[in-house]
DNA sequence: ATTATCTATAGATCTATAGATAATGC
DNA sequence: ATTATCTATAGATCTATAGATAATGC
């Protein structure tokens, strides 16, 4: 008699697993195809109700879009935040590099790693809105600000003599990397013929903190060692 | 009494040169909204013509995308091979890690810096292209497959100790801060306060070849000594 | 009695094509 | 005589809304 395994009893459950389902479908459509090539008849066929219905729950796309990214961007953020706090108070505010970084990245990377095909999909999408010049950045901005601040104060405190502009330089080539990393496009996999996986994030955890403190040390000490002038080499 | 300053003389410089303004008005198109968020019309209307102009030249809007891609990228890709090729010739085979990733990436650098608006616009696009699942992968294997494997060639020389895998995923954190170069999103300079700029493309060439260079160096180094067994640190 | 979902449809937009007009080419 | 450009339009698709139906809530 009953179609679906278990009718949801109250409609307030309704409500809520219909407008999941929604914004798990978007998000999905969202990720694989982009914002504009995705309409509001995919996003209602893959859950598969009437498109009216999503007009009844979201006033339009756009809204629809921005309940997607309020959905997980405030976790991943906050876990990050926390991890940075409680990094800090471990080593008594005396942070290094390479731990400022494993406090950002691999916390990041455990949430995409282990948070399912949800988290996978968000992390494709955010890739995609970090590289769109028109509308990216703002979102960017409005949803990360704090804790990429909260990052860059640490790194000034492990590098106190560094050039401010060496460590927003570095934080932007960790931000590109992590970028193309929750982008899973294969492009690894193909290039190195099987022996790397896009979507090993355990692979780029075991990498990423400790590749890019080489490259942070070693650019600000290359660039304060020039700007003593080349007598103190 | 002739309205356009200058009118094309030949059919042939016609055709030309509408062929290329719409390629240039395609390529800024797609690069601030992407492939889907423009129509034909939009195309068109910045060049001021018909749109069923657009159909005359192009099959569809796909057609147009590939032509937008097949015009500058094996551009790209042509001076950065002869750069990798210079560069192993002048130091003997013997390259070191900085010195071909500067072959790679500042030759990219100084196409995308002096290239005007239509490279700059480019950029941008490779960047939502390289990091979009769906397609975005195929086309940057089909298009920069040769002229990566030949960096990857050359970081195997200058590290032969190092094993394969960490010298693939060290690309990737490359390509990713590449990319999110090539973006010019804007984020950097908000983040910064207006201390680093996203089209200050001499501020990424100065530090981007040295900050990788450092990070291959360090993880290859650690990494093989942990292969080695902890007792030879 | 309220809320979730669907039906029907208007209006806008987009792609693509057929055919007309205006320009260059011999 | 050929080629570049425009006009007109068919057909498809997409968004958004009004109103009907079916389910839960007291």
């Amino acid at each position: 008699m009953s179609k679906s395994p278990r009718k949801p009893r109250s409609k307030a459950e309704q409500r809520a697993e219909t407008l999941e389902q929604l914004l798990d479908a978007a998000e999905a459509l969202f990720s694989q195809h982009g914002f504009s090539a995705v309409t509001i008849k995919d996003i209602a066929e893959k859950v598969g109700v009437h498109k009216s219905l999503v007009h009844y729950y979201f006033t339009d796309k756009q809204a629809v879009f921005d309940k997607v990214m309020a959905r997980r961007a405030p976790v991943t953020s906050g876990r990050r935040m926390e991890a940075l706090d409680a990094y800090e108070r471990a080593v008594d505010g005396k942070p290094t590099v390479e731990g400022a970084l494993r406090a950002f990245l691999d916390t990041d990377l455990d949430t995409y790693s282990t948070g399912g095909a949800g988290w996978r999909n968000f992390g494709a999408l955010s890739a995609q809105i970090n590289n769109t010049p028109a509308w990216g950045a703002e979102i960017m901005d409005r949803l990360y600000d704090p804790v990429v601040l909260r990052l860059i104060d640490l790194l000034k405190k492990a590098m106190p003599d560094s050039a401010e502009e060496d460590i927003f330089w570095g934080y932007h080539f960790v931000s590109g990397a992590l970028t193309l990393t929750l982008a899973r496009t294969g492009r690894i996999d193909r290039l190195s013929d099987g022996l790397c996986r896009s979507d090993d994030f355990e692979a780029v955890k075991a990498r990423m903190a400790e590749f890019m403190a080489h490259g942070f040390i070693g650019i600000c000490r290359s660039r304060a060692d020039a700007r003593a002038g080349p007598s103190h080499g």
